[in-house]
DNA sequence: TATAGCTTTTAGGCAAGCCTAAAAATAATT
DNA sequence: AATTATTTTTAGGCTTGCCTAAAAGCTATA
């Protein structure tokens, strides 16, 4: 049986390594997971004799293939609920991540597929961000920030990349939601911020704000 | 905060109570959370220093009012989610039980409101049980066993007394749900077996199931 | 290449929630 | 009422997951 704060582990492992491509360090797990470096290196030991993490000493972990797979069920069953939560119960982008965090420990395959078939089954979540199929199958969308596009460049919203509750509501008041199909009219030199247009208006976005948001490419 | 552990005590002591109207015994608590007389006069202690229970040594505990609020809570989100995953995603009678275990200890008001909401507001959970509504009101529904009606007699199921895998999946075997009216036909004395007819067929059924489906009365 | 500055690990501790074994209190029976 | 049986509590231990402080290992820079 694996625990809560196990899969907790294997989640942050899994997301630092798919970014990185590197093997995790101690203090990085330590810093996302807001706990203590030697706590992490005690929990990387656990996880090691479970054959679910790859370690060295000093030299970083990465997941094995069986804490890959577990670590793709945990994100699997996040961006589900977020899904069921922003579609079935009203609730808002920027609400969602709390109580998917608790959600996505409930232990039970039955209640993933018929939640999975409710939703249809979707393949991004309300962040725009993959869902992965129950056989562990993940649907890339290559996207760029709108921060990389140029002047009369257009492109669908298609998700964030921050998941930070004043980012996602500032989002919702611009009415910027994913699927929204934008258009850069101006980049301003001096402090990089852009003028963008949707829905027949014309806002204007920070620098922050623009790398944050994601489009789709091709 | 209050912990997983603890809610679960609280639960328990509740619906102990409930029953006898009396103060709870360590040893029932001990066996209903299969657990041992030790840890449960521990635990006791530890809900006694947070106000959720009233308790006397070698006397027995009961809730207070907060702690009976929240063992209200528990039970509201316990049944909201068996209705959900009945309704919602296809359940059976007899699955339910271990999911909504886990899935009552998930802590967000909003979630609660809005599954609420989603069910339209139930008034009892698939199991006949009633539901609390947000404020702690139970709304009761007298009812007996099928096993104290008469010959000749007629009802309505409303529910079970007995949370069993076997037992469940036998009623949706013989077609029995909450609604389906019934009529008792014969008693056999020897064995105190019955015969009763639904939807126009007859069954025989044992005491021990007659005892544990029940019916609508007045 | 030696040393200063991080990073990581080890060592020793703590709270929660459980355990067993033994002691104390209560209940039941002779 | 005295003794036996049962229930409950206390005492001491264990595991999980965390902590701090100190030691050990790496890395970068003088």
């Amino acid at each position: 049986m694996i625990t809560r704060s196990e899969e907790n582990y294997l989640k942050t492992i899994f997301s630092v390594f798919m970014q990185t491509q590197n093997n995790v360090s101690t203090n990085d797990i330590a810093n996302l997971l807001d706990t203590s470096p030697a706590s992490v290196t005690e929990m990387i030991k656990k996880l090691q004799d479970k054959n679910l993490v790859i370690y060295e000493k000093y030299n970083g972990v990465r997941l094995s293939s069986e804490g890959e797979t577990k670590a793709i069920a945990i994100i699997r069953k996040h961006r589900l609920w977020e899904t069921f939560l922003v579609r079935k119960l009203d609730f808002s982008w920027s609400e969602v991540h709390d109580v998917a965090e608790q959600l996505e420990h409930i232990k039970s395959e039955k209640l993933i597929d018929k939640l999975d078939q409710l939703l249809n089954y979707p393949k991004f979540d309300p962040h725009g961000d993959p869902i992965p199929s129950k056989n562990g199958v993940f649907n890339y969308q290559e996207r760029i920030s709108i921060f990389e596009m140029d002047v009369n460049e257009e492109g669908i919203i298609m998700g964030v990349s921050l998941d930070n509750k004043d980012f996602l509501d500032y989002l919702t008041k611009l009415k910027i939601s994913i699927g929204t199909r934008i258009k850069v009219i101006e980049i301003i030199k001096f402090d990089q911020s852009m003028k963008i247009e949707f829905d027949s208006k014309t806002e204007h976005i920070s620098k922050e704000i623009a790398e944050n948001i994601l489009i789709k490419i091709n």
